[in-house]
RNA sequence: GCCGGGUUGGCGGAACGGCAUACGCGGAGGCCUCAAAAGCCUUUGUCCGAGAGGGCAUGUGGGUUCGAAUCCCACACCCGGCACCA
């Protein structure tokens, strides 16, 4: 040996070091990859394999699809990957068919900037992250079926994405039946007049033009008009979903304005009831199903018909969406959006005589007024909106409607804090009852009337209030009319009987409503699936035929978004395909013969790819279906406890609760609509793991310095001799704290890693990570080689003997253990067992027996699998143990033969005796009021009770 | 404002209503070594006590219970989500 072989090596030459590590790690990888391991068999087609597996019990097991980030990956990313990986190991080793492995979604704003950012084509950049990626993953030793990885830059891929896009622009919704179909069963009903067209004429008078917008207001996939969230910042308008509570866009954190402009949406709200109630379905955190409800927002309440006067001609309705329409004798006054369409049909010429100061904002006429407050109302980025809310502004149209119970003329307004895209985009305004209406009331000087009588003795004269009596826990006052009235009654049952009495009368009816608006699809951005849509010299769009797919990105200099001050609300979006005029203008035969087209030149959101990528992991290569049906039925099928189907463990950060989650399940609940799949939830079970955090150091000027640079002293934070603050935080490249699993994998192993990682804490909480504390699992895995293998010799040093009883009874406890936490996703506790068992036998100091070792390693095997796999082989095993089966406990040995019982005295532990397990109550009390302590503590005192719970605890009450 | 989740040693965290602090990190002491590193062993909530032993401890204050980290009520702080949604 040389003189420069480290001192260690010379002592110890086979002890498991980060170089026998790596050396380990490298050669299983080689060895799962060449003998597919991991390859999951479909039951029947191209991906099929060994019969005994694929008729074992599956297990669907995924991760949500990873970003392939430029930046490389920190200790955080994998944190679910590992679970995932340990989870799917185990389920391998308890007798099921395992399908896990892990695609990258691609496209996407993240990925054009980093693109923009380094000025490298989004195509080159983005593949060589997937490279850089999936290099660091295969470090992990992740068993992935490699087989089924993909990315939605595939164009085989997103042939698909486009494919799905035509299904549900060729699909309505048909309520009545509570399902998508397809649209040729619309035009077929119109066709032969057993549905009316929107304004009655045939079908057949319709012009093209004019049967493609009436199908536009059916279709799920549809373009219109609409304000939207419009983001000069990042040059696209966004869905609502991406646009934080405080108005900014949630990427790049850039004020959003609202914009009337053409685009494509999705009719996800004809999803909003089942999208609601088969969340009942689901496995999965409470949190994520409320955050969803909320979302999805339903609430129950009525419409009514106010009636007004148009200014010029003939007699027209309001229409509210109220849930209190039992306070509807409290409206005096109504407010529209300041968007509405009948603001200007009734909007008078001047002022009705009389009319307040206030009312007019100091404007000639109405038609002034409104203008003026139209313009400044545009002007005003939803963040704005959000800080002013408190002070409510208006104006007065000039219009009266009338209350359709009291017959009282009420005053309409617009202002807006009514949203148009919320019910019907008017309201009836109930001051005393509503705190919004109530602040405008009180800005206007409009009336009030107490309709609810208050129950916190603030009296019935609104005049006197500070503020609204919203409670529903009331009785009505003040609501008789000419022929009802609802005095006396609860606010429910008052509920009940006005709704009854509206409907009766035509002028309202019971309904609900949601939240949830439809998803915009469209963006301005070059790196998306392009849409497959052509429009005609008459802006006719034209769906291509799957023939025509994938539509493919041209590939272009010029990829860079147009983007603007994020502050200047008077720009409009361009789109980066519509500079490529080649690619724009197109001649196809659509059916009728060549003619001249114009490509859509919006691009899908990133949500696109994610929202079916579930369905090609089952079947990847299928050139003729998205997924075959029996790969579909046989991994996501519905089953006994999963009425929905659905992938079996999905895991992943909480932040997707209403993006991705969301757009998900509809997808996936029009793809089942259409026949093309037999589940109709996507996700059975869903686990959010917590996130990694790490310390942020900062130094006097608030400025990051290199975390792992920052020392110690006194319980003080020290940068360069300078003292520097320390804040828990996330974990990144730009807080200077970032550590990578590279830099963990040279020093410890990658099972070290692994190890550690899932010994933290419990996955679902966030915890700070602590590169010192990593060498414990690095022992754990040291103490764990050393008992098997002479760090000497290199032999295996486990002997034939049988095992003593209390190793068995250690071996079997934490058997029965660690498989409980293993199934429930406890790994930190697993780990914690294993290791009380390790330990157990490195005390003893004796040779470990074989038997117990070869459990140990299948033990760990989910965890720590390079390692477990490369003792299993020196124990003499042939072949990975990725499908041995795990050990089962006898319950023999699960339970110790002598257990403690504590002897409790008020309470108090003041003694502990030894005794069987099966011990009877009364023989347990006897035994332990004998106790010396026990009498002791006693002193003679009179025992009042005694509780025995057998034959863990025994408490004298005296 | 509304709705979730959380608060346990110096640190990360364990604990079917029944021995609080498993397991790991860190600290202290020891073995081995010329010495160090690595490894191994012991110890480590806190206060009082020489010791035996005892008191006090699961954010705060109440309650239920023979018994509460765990169940209930109120409060404080931290982290998420929603927020003019009629």
């Amino acid at each position: 040996m040389s003189d420069t072989t480290p001192a260690a090596e010379t002592a110890a030459p086979h002890r498991y070091t980060a170089e026998l590590a790596a050396e380990i790690e490298g050669r299983w990888q080689d060895y799962w990859e060449e003998h597919g391991t991991f390859a999951a068999p479909n039951p029947s087609g191209e991906l099929d394999g060994d019969p005994e597996l694929a008729g074992r019990p599956k297990k669907f097991i995924m991760d949500m699809f990873p970003y392939p980030s430029g930046a490389g990956l920190h200790v955080g990313h994998p944190l679910g990957y590992i679970a995932t990986d340990v989870f799917a190991r185990f389920q391998r080793m308890t007798g099921h068919n395992v399908l896990h492995t892990l695609g990258f979604d691609a496209f996407g704003l993240p990925a054009e900037q980093y693109a923009v950012q380094t000025g490298t084509h989004p195509q080159v950049s983005t593949e060589a992250n997937i490279v850089t990626m999936r290099r660091q993953l295969r470090r992990l030793g992740l068993g992935h079926d490699r087989r089924r990885s993909f990315a939605t830059i595939d164009p085989e891929y997103y042939r698909w994405t486009q494919w799905i896009f035509l299904q549900i622009y060729n699909s309505w919704y048909d309520t009545e039946a509570g399902r998508a179909r397809p649209i040729d069963e619309l035009v077929a009903r119109f066709a032969a007049g057993t549905r009316a067209t929107p304004d009655g004429r045939p079908w057949a008078e319709l012009t093209e033009a004019e049967r493609a917008d009436v199908l536009s207001g059916y279709r799920l996939a549809y373009a219109a008009e609409s304000p939207v969230n419009w983001c000069p910042g990042l040059g696209t308008v966004l869905a609502n979903e991406e646009v934080t509570a405080d108005g900014r866009s949630e990427r790049g954190n850039y004020p959003v304005f609202k914009a009337n402009l053409r685009q494509w949406m999705m009719r996800i709200t004809a999803y909003a009831d089942r999208l609601l109630t088969d969340l009942d379905d689901l496995d999965w955190p409470e949190a994520i199903k409320l955050q969803q409800r909320n979302w999805i927002g339903r609430s129950e309440g009525a419409r009514v018909d106010f009636p007004v006067h148009g200014a010029a001609d003939g007699d027209y309705a309001i229409t509210v969406f109220t849930t209190r329409q039992d306070t509807l004798f409290g409206a005096t006054y109504m407010v529209l959006a300041p968007e509405h369409d009948l603001v200007d049909t009734i909007t008078p010429a001047a002022w009705p005589e009389g009319t307040h100061e206030v009312w007019t904002g100091g404007h000639a006429t109405p038609a002034d007024a409104i203008a003026a407050y139209r313009k400044q109302a545009a002007s005003k980025s939803d963040v704005e909106r959000q800080a002013e809310a408190k002070d409510k502004t208006g104006v007065f149209t000039g219009a009266f409607a009338v209350n359709p119970v009291s017959g009282e003329p009420v005053p309409v307004f617009i202002a807006d804090y009514v949203l148009m895209g919320y019910g019907t985009g008017a309201i009836m305004a109930v001051p005393a009852h509503d705190t919004r209406d109530f602040a405008f009331a009180r800005a206007f000087e409009l009336p009030m009337r107490c309709v609810v009588e208050p129950t916190d003795g603030r009296g019935t004269d609104p005049a006197a209030w500070d503020d609204a009596f919203a409670s529903y826990d009331a009785r009505i006052i003040n609501s008789s009319g000419a022929d009802i009235s609802l005095d006396g009654l609860s606010v429910t049952d008052a509920k009940a009987a006005i709704t009854t009495w509206l409907a009766e009368r035509g002028i309202g009816a019971g309904t609900v409503n949601y939240r949830l608006r439809d998803w915009l699809f469209s963006r301005q951005r070059y790196w998306g699936e392009p849409f497959p849509i052509v429009y005609d010299e008459d802006g006719v769009p034209h769906a291509l035929p799957d023939s025509m797919l994938p539509v493919e990105l041209p590939d272009v200099d010029d990829y860079s978004p147009r983007t603007f001050d994020p502050d200047d609300a008077d720009t409009s979006p361009e789109t980066p395909l519509s500079r490529n005029a080649e690619w724009v203008h197109v001649e196809l035969d659509l059916g009728d013969g060549p003619r001249r087209y114009r490509r859509e030149t919006n691009t899908m959101p990133n949500w696109a790819g994610s929202c079916w990528y579930e369905l090609r992991y089952l079947d990847p290569y299928d050139t003729e279906q998205l997924v075959s049906p029996p790969a579909e039925a046989y991994w996501m099928g519905p089953r006994d406890g999963q009425r929905a189907g659905g992938v079996d463990l999905y895991v992943g950060g909480a932040e997707h609760a209403v993006l991705h989650l969301l757009y998900a399940r509809f997808w996936h609940k029009v793809l089942f609509d259409l026949g093309h799949i037999s589940s109709y939830e996507p996700f059975h079970k869903l686990f959010n793991q917590g996130m990694i955090q790490a310390y942020v150091y900062r130094d006097a000027r608030g400025i990051a310095v290199p975390a792992a640079e920052v020392e110690e002293r006194d319980g003080a934070y020290y940068y360069a001799g300078e003292p520097v603050t320390r804040v828990l935080g996330k974990m990144g490249k730009s807080l200077k704290n970032a550590v990578t699993p590279d830099e963990i994998c040279a020093e410890y192993g990658a099972d070290t890693l692994r190890l550690y990682e899932m010994a933290m804490g419990p996955l679902d909480m966030s915890r700070p990570w602590d590169t010192r504390a990593v060498v414990g699992q690095y022992r754990l895995l040291q103490r764990l080689w050393r008992n098997i293998v002479d760090e000497q010799t290199g032999a295996v040093t486990v002997v034939d003997a049988d095992p003593d009883e209390e190793t068995l009874r250690a071996l079997h406890k934490a058997i029965d253990g660690v498989t409980s936490d293993m199934a429930g996703l406890r790994f930190n506790t697993a780990i914690a067992k294993i290791t009380e068992l390790n330990n157990h036998l490195t005390r003893s100091g004796r040779p470990v027996p074989r038997a117990i070792a070869e459990s140990l390693v299948l033990l760990i095997a989910p965890l720590a699998p390079h390692t477990a796999e490369e003792l299993w082989t020196r124990l003499g095993r042939v072949g990975s143990l990725a499908h041995t089966p795990y050990p089962v406990a006898d319950p023999a040995y699960v339970q110790d033969e002598t257990v403690t019982c504590v002897v409790q005295v008020k309470g108090k532990v003041k003694a502990r005796l030894e005794v069987p397990p099966g011990i009877a109550d009364a023989e347990l009390e006897a035994l332990a009021l004998a106790d010396p302590a026990v009498v002791a503590a006693v002193g003679g005192a009179p025992v009042r009770k005694v509780i025995v719970r057998a034959p863990k605890l025994v408490n004298v009450v005296v």
